[in-house]
DNA sequence: GCAAAAGTGTTGCGTATACACCCATGG
DNA sequence: CCATGGGTGTATACGCAACACTTTTGC
């Protein structure tokens, strides 16, 4: 009759070793012992879904270590989680910083999305829907940022689009791109070259660190106005 | 702890009388009696969400005349439904081609989305949603086929795609870009003349009534594929 | 000076916009 | 033959991809 359990869980996304990686942890009972899984947990009574994935989060990491949370959708198969209680889920999307390491317990670790270990529940499909969702947002808004130390050489910066995309991006064309839409301005300082010399790289930051629309109509523009994003 | 009532509603939109419009029921009881509110209902115990809004909407209009579905977000204040019991909320949104007029029950009718009647809990949040991204939709999938009848004018077409986005649109430039992207094609039959004269305007159809996307990397695209949409 | 890495200039192409012009009908 | 609405041709603008070339360092 409309009474049901809800838990929130979080794809949490990020660039680690070059590589898109996400956060699971292993289940210690049954259901699906041994077996991977996404973090979050109960929705709370007095908290709304984005509130609650905050506070679970909270419990596996540092939560000022989240550069973006978005929810992606709901995931309610009445038997995707066996058992008496009927449980739906508001899954979420999360990113951390490439250059942070969070401290995680002890039977959390990060896997490469592209090569999950066995899965629990639906868990598998939601990374799936985090990973394209990600891919998708890449191009048309300046979640970037939410990949990105605060500052960082353009070298580097295509290395995490490249990885979250999962093919190579021109670190030519992608400077061009975002700095033509206003997403990146030179700090002025220049990181050091590497062992084998080369020009030193000057370090760029990302004007924004709220997300924010930048390509809002690929077509079908409102007659004259062009900054709109709404 | 993570009990809570689960409903589905949806945002159900037409382009009528040249307006977008949201399909609305008016409240006979407490609470929030006689303020108008979407279509929708208790979660059953076996469905899943999309199941639960079809099944609801089915009681409202013929679902067969529901040419788009599709999930927009959670919605879980605490507070956002009062009374003892705390209902989450997953919303949708739904699209009915402008050639039908879905026979309605008595408690039930229609608003332009810009001029919304008194509305129930958050609802009006909702309809601001569903009308955002059918517009953002508008611009980089096919949608239009869900607000379009089976056959049409390019004149015709303008104007759905001019009420749903809230500013006028080029006919000419609209028949460009569908036509490109191989949306549309042209039935060869033609639309007789108004009273006063004119060409006869060609009729033409969508190609494809699954929703896709048609805009996939407005950049930051895959090296050398193209029709990759995933 | 040479190799390596970073960044800019230039060109070409694909796609969208704007606007003029041609087409087909009713009166 | 004129007014009305429909459709196409052509010029223009803009943004991204590709690639060559210049800049700045270590050895």
């Amino acid at each position: 009759m409309g009474l049901a359990g809800h838990e929130v869980l979080a794809a949490v996304l990020q660039v680690r070793a070059g590589s898109l990686q996400v956060m699971l942890w292993q289940r210690a009972r049954e259901p699906h012992a041994h077996r991977w899984s996404l973090p979050g947990g109960a929705l709370g009574d007095r908290e709304d879904v984005e509130a609650s994935i905050r506070r679970q989060l909270a419990e596996k990491v540092d939560v000022r270590q989240l550069s973006h949370v978005e929810q992606l959708a709901v995931f309610s198969a009445p038997s995707r989680v066996p058992g008496g209680t009927r449980v739906v889920a508001t899954a979420f999307l999360g990113l951390v910083p490439s250059s942070i390491d969070p401290v995680v317990p002890g039977d959390t670790s990060w896997y490469p999305v592209s090569a999950l270990p066995p899965s629990a529940f639906d868990h598998e499909a939601i990374v799936r829907r985090a990973r394209h969702r990600l891919a998708a947002k890449l191009s048309y808004t300046n979640v970037g940022f939410a990949l990105a130390p605060p500052e960082f050489t353009i070298s580097a910066l295509r290395a995490l689009y490249s990885a979250a995309l999962g093919y190579k991006v021109s670190a030519t064309n992608l400077q061009r791109v975002l700095s033509r839409r206003g997403l990146l301005e030179a700090t002025g300082a220049t990181a050091p070259p590497g062992p084998s010399g080369g020009r030193p790289a000057a370090l760029f930051r990302f004007v924004s660190r709220e997300m924010r629309v930048t390509d809002p109509f690929a077509v079908l523009r409102p007659p004259a106005a062009r900054s709109v994003d709404s």
